[in-house]
DNA sequence: ACAAAATATGTCGCATGCGATATAATTTAA
DNA sequence: TTAAATTATATCGCATGCGACATATTTTGT
Protein backbone atom coordinates (compact mmCIF):
# COMPACT_ATOMS: atom_id res chain seq x y z
CA UNK A 1 0.00 0.00 0.00
CA UNK A 2 1.67 3.11 -1.14
CA UNK A 3 1.37 6.14 0.69
CA UNK A 4 -0.48 8.10 -2.08
CA UNK A 5 -2.29 5.23 -3.01
CA UNK A 6 -5.14 7.48 -1.61
CA UNK A 7 -4.76 10.03 -4.49
CA UNK A 8 -5.89 7.84 -7.06
CA UNK A 9 -8.95 8.53 -8.42
CA UNK A 10 -9.96 4.91 -8.48
CA UNK A 11 -9.40 4.56 -4.48
CA UNK A 12 -11.83 7.50 -3.67
CA UNK A 13 -15.73 7.84 -3.35
CA UNK A 14 -15.83 11.14 -4.00
CA UNK A 15 -15.15 11.05 -7.60
CA UNK A 16 -17.35 8.28 -8.93
CA UNK A 17 -20.25 10.37 -6.84
CA UNK A 18 -19.84 13.76 -8.37
CA UNK A 19 -19.41 12.01 -12.07
CA UNK A 20 -22.27 10.41 -11.53
CA UNK A 21 -24.10 13.00 -10.64
CA UNK A 22 -23.25 15.25 -13.78
CA UNK A 23 -24.10 12.23 -15.99
CA UNK A 24 -27.55 12.01 -14.27
CA UNK A 25 -27.55 15.91 -15.02
CA UNK A 26 -26.81 15.36 -18.52
CA UNK A 27 -29.46 12.59 -18.63
CA UNK A 28 -32.18 14.74 -18.05
CA UNK A 29 -31.27 18.05 -19.75
CA UNK A 30 -33.19 17.18 -22.76
CA UNK A 31 -36.07 15.49 -21.30
CA UNK A 32 -36.59 18.63 -19.29
CA UNK A 33 -35.70 21.35 -21.78
CA UNK A 34 -39.34 20.02 -23.25
CA UNK A 35 -40.49 21.78 -19.75
CA UNK A 36 -38.46 24.73 -20.45
CA UNK A 37 -36.97 23.73 -17.05
CA UNK A 38 -33.64 23.84 -15.87
CA UNK A 39 -33.03 20.81 -13.37
CA UNK A 40 -32.44 22.62 -10.51
CA UNK A 41 -35.93 24.41 -11.14
CA UNK A 42 -37.27 20.62 -12.06
CA UNK A 43 -36.29 19.66 -8.63
CA UNK A 44 -37.67 22.84 -6.46
CA UNK A 45 -41.39 22.41 -8.91
CA UNK A 46 -41.35 18.39 -7.40
CA UNK A 47 -41.20 20.47 -4.07
CA UNK A 48 -44.19 22.26 -4.81
CA UNK A 49 -45.93 19.85 -6.77
CA UNK A 50 -45.69 17.99 -3.19
CA UNK A 51 -46.37 20.84 -0.56
CA UNK A 52 -48.10 23.10 -2.31
CA UNK A 53 -46.90 26.26 0.14
CA UNK A 54 -43.67 26.38 1.94
CA UNK A 55 -41.28 28.98 3.01
CA UNK A 56 -37.70 29.30 0.98
CA UNK A 57 -36.04 27.79 4.52
CA UNK A 58 -38.22 24.46 4.13
CA UNK A 59 -37.27 24.69 0.51
CA UNK A 60 -33.51 24.58 1.30
CA UNK A 61 -33.46 22.09 3.58
CA UNK A 62 -35.59 19.63 0.90
CA UNK A 63 -33.06 20.58 -1.27
CA UNK A 64 -29.87 20.32 0.87
CA UNK A 65 -29.18 23.84 -0.92
CA UNK A 66 -28.63 27.28 0.00
CA UNK A 67 -30.52 30.22 0.20
CA UNK A 68 -28.23 32.37 -1.96
CA UNK A 69 -28.86 29.56 -4.44
CA UNK A 70 -32.50 29.41 -4.37
CA UNK A 71 -33.12 32.85 -4.07
CA UNK A 72 -32.24 33.48 -7.70
CA UNK A 73 -33.83 30.20 -8.43
CA UNK A 74 -37.28 30.75 -7.39
CA UNK A 75 -37.18 34.09 -8.97
CA UNK A 76 -36.96 32.61 -12.08
CA UNK A 77 -39.38 30.44 -11.97
CA UNK A 78 -41.81 32.90 -10.21
CA UNK A 79 -41.17 34.75 -13.94
CA UNK A 80 -41.98 31.68 -15.67
CA UNK A 81 -45.55 32.06 -13.68
CA UNK A 82 -45.35 28.56 -11.68
CA UNK A 83 -45.06 30.12 -8.42
CA UNK A 84 -45.72 32.92 -6.70
CA UNK A 85 -43.80 34.93 -3.82
CA UNK A 86 -45.03 37.12 -0.92
CA UNK A 87 -44.00 37.99 2.36
CA UNK A 88 -45.21 36.26 5.34
CA UNK A 89 -47.27 38.99 7.75
CA UNK A 90 -47.30 37.04 10.49
CA UNK A 91 -43.23 37.24 10.47
CA UNK A 92 -42.14 39.79 8.09
CA UNK A 93 -38.69 37.55 7.50
CA UNK A 94 -40.28 34.90 5.69
CA UNK A 95 -41.15 34.12 2.42
CA UNK A 96 -44.31 31.95 1.52
CA UNK A 97 -43.95 30.16 -1.84
CA UNK A 98 -47.34 28.98 -3.42
CA UNK A 99 -47.92 26.86 -5.82
CA UNK A 100 -49.66 28.53 -9.14
CA UNK A 101 -52.36 27.16 -11.30
CA UNK A 102 -49.97 27.23 -14.18
CA UNK A 103 -47.76 25.72 -11.86
CA UNK A 104 -50.17 22.86 -11.28
CA UNK A 105 -50.93 22.05 -14.71
CA UNK A 106 -46.70 21.95 -15.11
CA UNK A 107 -46.97 18.65 -13.22
CA UNK A 108 -49.06 17.00 -16.17
CA UNK A 109 -46.64 17.25 -18.75
CA UNK A 110 -43.92 16.82 -16.08
CA UNK A 111 -45.23 12.80 -15.39
CA UNK A 112 -43.16 12.22 -18.15
CA UNK A 113 -40.24 13.06 -17.49
CA UNK A 114 -38.40 11.01 -14.83
CA UNK A 115 -36.78 8.40 -16.25
CA UNK A 116 -35.94 5.41 -13.87
CA UNK A 117 -32.81 6.03 -12.98
CA UNK A 118 -32.10 2.48 -12.56
CA UNK A 119 -34.05 1.08 -15.53
CA UNK A 120 -31.93 4.07 -17.17
CA UNK A 121 -28.36 2.51 -15.95
CA UNK A 122 -29.10 -1.06 -16.14
CA UNK A 123 -29.04 -1.38 -12.52
CA UNK A 124 -31.02 -4.22 -10.46
CA UNK A 125 -34.32 -3.40 -7.96
CA UNK A 126 -31.98 -4.73 -5.25
CA UNK A 127 -29.08 -2.26 -6.45
CA UNK A 128 -31.11 0.67 -6.89
CA UNK A 129 -32.61 0.11 -3.54
CA UNK A 130 -29.54 -0.21 -1.79
CA UNK A 131 -28.17 2.93 -3.71
CA UNK A 132 -31.12 4.69 -2.70
CA UNK A 133 -30.52 3.53 0.87
CA UNK A 134 -26.73 4.60 0.99
CA UNK A 135 -27.12 7.97 -0.12
CA UNK A 136 -29.80 8.95 2.23
CA UNK A 137 -27.82 7.91 5.24
CA UNK A 138 -24.70 9.98 3.89
CA UNK A 139 -27.55 12.51 3.17
CA UNK A 140 -29.07 12.20 6.83
CA UNK A 141 -25.58 12.13 8.61
CA UNK A 142 -24.59 15.23 10.55
CA UNK A 143 -21.17 14.29 12.09
CA UNK A 144 -21.30 14.25 16.02
CA UNK A 145 -18.23 16.92 17.02
CA UNK B 1 -49.98 3.94 -6.45
CA UNK B 2 -50.73 7.35 -7.44
CA UNK B 3 -49.70 8.27 -10.87
CA UNK B 4 -47.70 11.72 -9.70
CA UNK B 5 -45.84 9.28 -7.47
CA UNK B 6 -42.42 9.36 -9.88
CA UNK B 7 -42.62 12.95 -9.29
CA UNK B 8 -41.89 12.93 -4.99
CA UNK B 9 -38.10 13.65 -4.41
CA UNK B 10 -38.03 10.84 -1.83
CA UNK B 11 -39.04 8.40 -5.27
CA UNK B 12 -36.47 9.39 -7.31
CA UNK B 13 -32.78 8.29 -6.83
CA UNK B 14 -31.31 11.17 -9.17
CA UNK B 15 -32.43 13.72 -6.10
CA UNK B 16 -30.26 12.41 -3.56
CA UNK B 17 -27.18 11.09 -5.83
CA UNK B 18 -27.10 15.35 -6.70
CA UNK B 19 -27.51 16.00 -2.88
CA UNK B 20 -24.81 13.95 -2.19
CA UNK B 21 -22.26 15.27 -4.67
CA UNK B 22 -23.10 18.50 -3.45
CA UNK B 23 -22.71 17.62 0.01
CA UNK B 24 -19.29 16.27 -0.80
CA UNK B 25 -18.23 19.05 -2.31
CA UNK B 26 -18.58 21.07 0.52
CA UNK B 27 -16.89 18.77 2.48
CA UNK B 28 -13.50 19.39 0.25
CA UNK B 29 -13.71 22.95 0.07
CA UNK B 30 -12.65 23.36 3.32
CA UNK B 31 -9.48 21.48 3.28
CA UNK B 32 -8.73 22.13 -0.55
CA UNK B 33 -8.64 26.15 0.67
CA UNK B 34 -5.19 25.17 2.02
CA UNK B 35 -3.58 23.83 -1.20
CA UNK B 36 -5.24 26.74 -3.23
CA UNK B 37 -7.47 24.36 -5.83
CA UNK B 38 -10.95 24.09 -6.38
CA UNK B 39 -12.81 20.59 -6.08
CA UNK B 40 -12.15 19.94 -9.92
CA UNK B 41 -8.38 21.57 -9.90
CA UNK B 42 -7.82 18.73 -7.29
CA UNK B 43 -9.32 16.17 -9.34
CA UNK B 44 -7.15 17.10 -12.74
CA UNK B 45 -4.32 16.96 -10.32
CA UNK B 46 -5.19 13.79 -9.48
CA UNK B 47 -4.95 12.15 -12.67
CA UNK B 48 -1.74 14.32 -13.47
CA UNK B 49 -0.07 12.93 -9.93
CA UNK B 50 -0.61 9.37 -11.35
CA UNK B 51 -0.33 10.00 -15.03
CA UNK B 52 2.61 12.52 -15.45
CA UNK B 53 1.67 13.43 -18.90
CA UNK B 54 -2.01 13.22 -20.52
CA UNK B 55 -3.50 15.26 -23.74
CA UNK B 56 -6.95 16.97 -22.86
CA UNK B 57 -8.92 14.13 -24.42
CA UNK B 58 -7.70 11.83 -21.72
CA UNK B 59 -8.19 14.23 -19.20
CA UNK B 60 -11.58 14.39 -20.59
CA UNK B 61 -12.62 10.78 -20.70
CA UNK B 62 -10.79 10.16 -16.90
CA UNK B 63 -12.95 12.79 -15.73
CA UNK B 64 -15.79 12.61 -17.49
CA UNK B 65 -15.89 16.01 -18.36
CA UNK B 66 -16.10 18.07 -21.37
CA UNK B 67 -13.38 19.87 -23.35
CA UNK B 68 -15.14 23.58 -22.15
CA UNK B 69 -15.21 22.56 -18.82
CA UNK B 70 -11.40 21.53 -18.44
CA UNK B 71 -9.86 23.37 -20.95
CA UNK B 72 -10.03 26.85 -18.65
CA UNK B 73 -9.38 24.61 -16.15
CA UNK B 74 -6.18 23.38 -17.22
CA UNK B 75 -4.93 27.22 -18.31
CA UNK B 76 -5.30 28.15 -14.52
CA UNK B 77 -3.42 25.12 -13.27
CA UNK B 78 -1.11 26.20 -15.57
CA UNK B 79 -0.86 29.11 -14.95
CA UNK B 80 -0.42 28.54 -10.88
CA UNK B 81 2.48 26.13 -12.33
CA UNK B 82 1.51 22.77 -11.46
CA UNK B 83 1.37 21.85 -15.12
CA UNK B 84 2.67 22.54 -18.39
CA UNK B 85 0.82 22.70 -21.80
CA UNK B 86 2.30 22.72 -25.44
CA UNK B 87 1.14 21.69 -28.67
CA UNK B 88 1.72 17.66 -29.69
CA UNK B 89 4.55 18.26 -32.56
CA UNK B 90 3.03 14.89 -34.29
CA UNK B 91 -0.12 15.77 -34.32
CA UNK B 92 -0.68 19.38 -33.94
CA UNK B 93 -4.40 19.10 -32.73
CA UNK B 94 -3.70 17.50 -29.65
CA UNK B 95 -2.22 19.26 -25.78
CA UNK B 96 0.20 17.50 -24.34
CA UNK B 97 -0.27 17.90 -20.65
CA UNK B 98 2.96 17.74 -18.35
CA UNK B 99 3.31 17.76 -14.20
CA UNK B 100 6.17 20.21 -13.29
CA UNK B 101 7.90 19.27 -10.12
CA UNK B 102 5.66 22.15 -8.85
CA UNK B 103 3.13 19.80 -9.19
CA UNK B 104 4.69 16.86 -8.09
CA UNK B 105 6.13 18.83 -4.66
CA UNK B 106 1.94 19.82 -4.01
CA UNK B 107 1.92 15.78 -4.06
CA UNK B 108 3.13 15.71 -0.83
CA UNK B 109 0.37 18.11 0.83
CA UNK B 110 -2.09 16.58 -0.71
CA UNK B 111 -1.68 13.27 1.00
CA UNK B 112 -3.53 14.80 4.04
CA UNK B 113 -6.42 15.97 2.05
CA UNK B 114 -8.66 13.12 1.11
CA UNK B 115 -11.14 12.76 3.84
CA UNK B 116 -12.44 8.98 3.21
CA UNK B 117 -15.80 9.59 2.70
CA UNK B 118 -17.11 6.61 3.93
CA UNK B 119 -15.59 7.18 7.24
CA UNK B 120 -17.00 10.89 7.17
CA UNK B 121 -20.51 9.74 6.64
CA UNK B 122 -19.93 6.79 8.41
CA UNK B 123 -20.74 3.87 6.09
CA UNK B 124 -19.77 0.53 6.55
CA UNK B 125 -17.03 -0.99 4.63
CA UNK B 126 -19.59 -3.15 2.80
CA UNK B 127 -21.68 -0.32 2.23
CA UNK B 128 -18.58 1.52 1.09
CA UNK B 129 -17.49 -0.90 -1.36
CA UNK B 130 -21.31 -1.78 -2.36
CA UNK B 131 -22.03 2.11 -3.22
CA UNK B 132 -18.45 1.90 -5.38
CA UNK B 133 -19.38 -0.87 -7.30
CA UNK B 134 -23.13 0.58 -8.21
CA UNK B 135 -22.13 3.98 -8.84
CA UNK B 136 -19.05 2.79 -11.15
CA UNK B 137 -21.89 0.16 -13.10
CA UNK B 138 -23.27 3.65 -14.05
CA UNK B 139 -20.40 5.16 -14.90
CA UNK B 140 -19.06 3.05 -17.55
CA UNK B 141 -22.86 2.21 -18.81
CA UNK B 142 -23.45 2.37 -22.42
CA UNK B 143 -27.03 2.31 -22.98
CA UNK B 144 -27.14 0.17 -26.29
CA UNK B 145 -29.95 1.95 -28.88
C1' DA C 1 -37.71 48.60 27.36
C1' DC C 2 -34.08 48.01 24.42
C1' DA C 3 -29.49 46.56 23.05
C1' DA C 4 -27.72 42.24 21.53
C1' DA C 5 -28.35 37.88 19.49
C1' DA C 6 -30.71 35.06 16.38
C1' DT C 7 -33.24 34.21 12.13
C1' DA C 8 -34.55 34.53 7.20
C1' DT C 9 -33.38 36.23 3.12
C1' DG C 10 -30.59 38.80 -0.33
C1' DT C 11 -26.28 40.43 -3.10
C1' DC C 12 -21.69 39.75 -4.91
C1' DG C 13 -17.91 37.40 -6.93
C1' DC C 14 -15.87 33.19 -8.27
C1' DA C 15 -15.53 28.57 -10.40
C1' DT C 16 -17.77 25.33 -12.58
C1' DG C 17 -20.48 22.30 -16.33
C1' DC C 18 -23.04 22.34 -20.18
C1' DG C 19 -24.91 22.82 -25.26
C1' DA C 20 -24.09 25.27 -29.28
C1' DT C 21 -20.93 26.75 -32.22
C1' DA C 22 -16.30 27.86 -34.20
C1' DT C 23 -11.52 26.83 -35.56
C1' DA C 24 -7.49 24.26 -36.80
C1' DA C 25 -5.33 20.01 -38.11
C1' DT C 26 -5.65 15.40 -39.93
C1' DT C 27 -7.79 11.62 -42.31
C1' DT C 28 -10.80 9.74 -45.71
C1' DA C 29 -13.08 8.91 -49.95
C1' DA C 30 -14.52 9.52 -54.69
C1' DT D 1 -5.65 14.70 -55.21
C1' DT D 2 -8.48 17.47 -53.02
C1' DA D 3 -13.03 18.34 -51.14
C1' DA D 4 -15.52 16.43 -47.37
C1' DA D 5 -15.62 14.24 -43.06
C1' DT D 6 -13.49 13.56 -38.71
C1' DT D 7 -10.95 14.84 -34.66
C1' DA D 8 -9.16 17.81 -30.92
C1' DT D 9 -9.59 21.89 -28.84
C1' DA D 10 -11.50 26.62 -27.89
C1' DT D 11 -15.10 30.36 -27.21
C1' DC D 12 -19.58 32.02 -25.75
C1' DG D 13 -23.58 32.38 -22.98
C1' DC D 14 -26.39 30.51 -19.46
C1' DA D 15 -27.57 28.46 -14.96
C1' DT D 16 -25.94 26.90 -11.04
C1' DG D 17 -23.66 26.39 -6.04
C1' DC D 18 -20.87 28.24 -2.87
C1' DG D 19 -18.57 31.38 0.91
C1' DA D 20 -18.49 35.91 2.47
C1' DC D 21 -20.97 39.48 3.60
C1' DA D 22 -25.18 42.64 4.06
C1' DT D 23 -29.99 43.70 5.36
C1' DA D 24 -34.39 43.33 7.58
C1' DT D 25 -37.13 41.40 11.13
C1' DT D 26 -37.96 39.05 15.38
C1' DT D 27 -36.58 37.18 19.77
C1' DT D 28 -33.96 37.24 23.94
C1' DG D 29 -31.68 38.72 28.11
C1' DT D 30 -31.19 41.84 31.69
Amino acid sequence: MDKYDSLLLKNQLCFPTYAVANKILRKYQPLLDKLNLTYTQYIVMMVMWEKKKVNEKELCEALRLKTNTIAPLIRKLKDKGYISISKDPEDKRNLIILLTSKGEALKEKAVDVPPSIAEEFNLTEEEALFLYKILYKILDYEKEI
